[in-house]
DNA sequence: ATCTAAATGGTAATCGTTATCATTAAGCGG
DNA sequence: CCGCTTAATGATAACGATTACCATTTAGAT
């Protein structure tokens, strides 16, 4: 499970909250700063908003405080250039305005997450080769051997990896039909392909469901 | 197996002996009325096409000589209403006139089949009826529990009995695309229906195969 | 008549889908 | 915070259409 650590004062970062907790992630909400360290020294994060209305000598506190490589994003006001300044100088790594686009903030989480984990995706990427031929896909040592309807699942869950695809979505792009208020092939379909990297001695998760919304692909 | 009998001294009638064993008949050709008699009490046969060319006495013996209720087609210049009208009067169930179009000759057989054994085939009629709902078919006291696609295709035959029904013609009607050059889906649902036709002391070749040409449904 | 290639019959494997039940997680009222 | 209800998900097994494969039959050629 991902973890994401708010620091905010309002109540409005409620809709935040419920957004991130859809897209699959375990929201931490925290209004000070000290309760912010406990937090970060108790979890592994995936990052940390930090919204800059709290005291600026707690936000300044917790930017030095941070052992981890974890990112941080300020919330910035976008129309005062001297708050975004200071986040930078202070050591965030990027900054956001409200209101929140919660698909913005996990594109640059990705990118974040990419540039800090120096470039182990697309070391893994490497690693990885799909082979449409006999519906196989290699990765590092192991291969996993599936039938074509669990390949391109796979495939396509892959190249939108970090995305959490809508059930939806697959039904239409790898099975070219409407998805029906009951249907469960595609479930059926996750469950074997998991079941398959299990006995290949690759974590299940390597497909990460999402309650209510999908899955998503992520090392 | 279907057996017809030509009487016919034209050599001419290879062609006709061809096409009907396209159709799925197995042809018995003779060309003196001995061997026809011969021919009459060794097959239970479903024809018999007669050609006035052969000598007036000895078609007249035929004619006679039949215990039988198989009906004679005979084949007579239509042209000359002469040779009709004797057809007619020594007996003959109808007659037809070269060139003998081979579908129209199918199309009297059935009317006679159908004349001569009373009306077997509307009394079986009414002891057939079709559960869409359950895909089962009740023929008299037998009940047949099929699958979806195997109730359609029997169906389908049922209602073109006495037709052959290509197989190109059921994969569009019944499966509803086209059939490729290995296909050999259809054969495996007729095979399996089959089975259940035999499971039911139900004779298999309700269903009969046309060799090269599809299915015919036939009592 | 014998031989070859295509067509067909039939058993079994494969795979997508559905049925069914157990488990989990979210929402809700206390 | 606690138990309840309901929807979503995981998973085993049944089901059914298709395919693979091999045996058998048949039509046509030599």
């Amino acid at each position: 499970m991902k973890h994401i650590l708010i620091i905010d004062l309002h109540a409005q970062a409620d809709e935040l909250f419920h957004q991130l907790t859809a897209q699959g992630y375990y929201v931490h909400k925290v209004n000070n700063a000290f309760d912010a360290l406990v937090k970060m020294e108790t979890l592994t994060l995936e990052a940390i908003l930090l919204d800059f209305a709290v005291p600026k000598m707690d936000s300044f506190w917790l930017l030095v405080a941070r052992q981890t490589s974890t990112p941080v994003i300020v919330i910035a006001d976008v129309n005062n250039e001297l708050e975004r300044i200071n986040a930078l100088e202070l050591g965030a790594d990027d900054y956001l305005s409200h209101p929140i686009n919660v698909r913005e903030l996990q594109l640059r989480l990705n990118v974040l997450k990419r540039r800090s984990q120096g470039s182990v995706n697309d070391d893994m990427r490497q690693h990885v080769s799909f082979d449409d031929a006999n519906y196989t896909v290699n990765l590092i040592d192991k291969s996993l051997v599936l039938t074509q309807t669990e390949y391109r699942l796979f495939k396509y869950l892959f190249e939108h990896q970090g995305e959490v695809v809508t059930k939806a979505e697959l039904q239409q792009r790898v099975l070219h039909k409407k998805l029906g208020r009951f249907d469960r092939n595609l479930d059926m379909h996750i469950s074997n392909t998991r079941r398959k990297l299990a006995k290949g001695n690759l974590p299940r998760d390597l497909i990460n469901t999402v309650r209510g919304q999908g899955y998503s692909f992520s090392f």
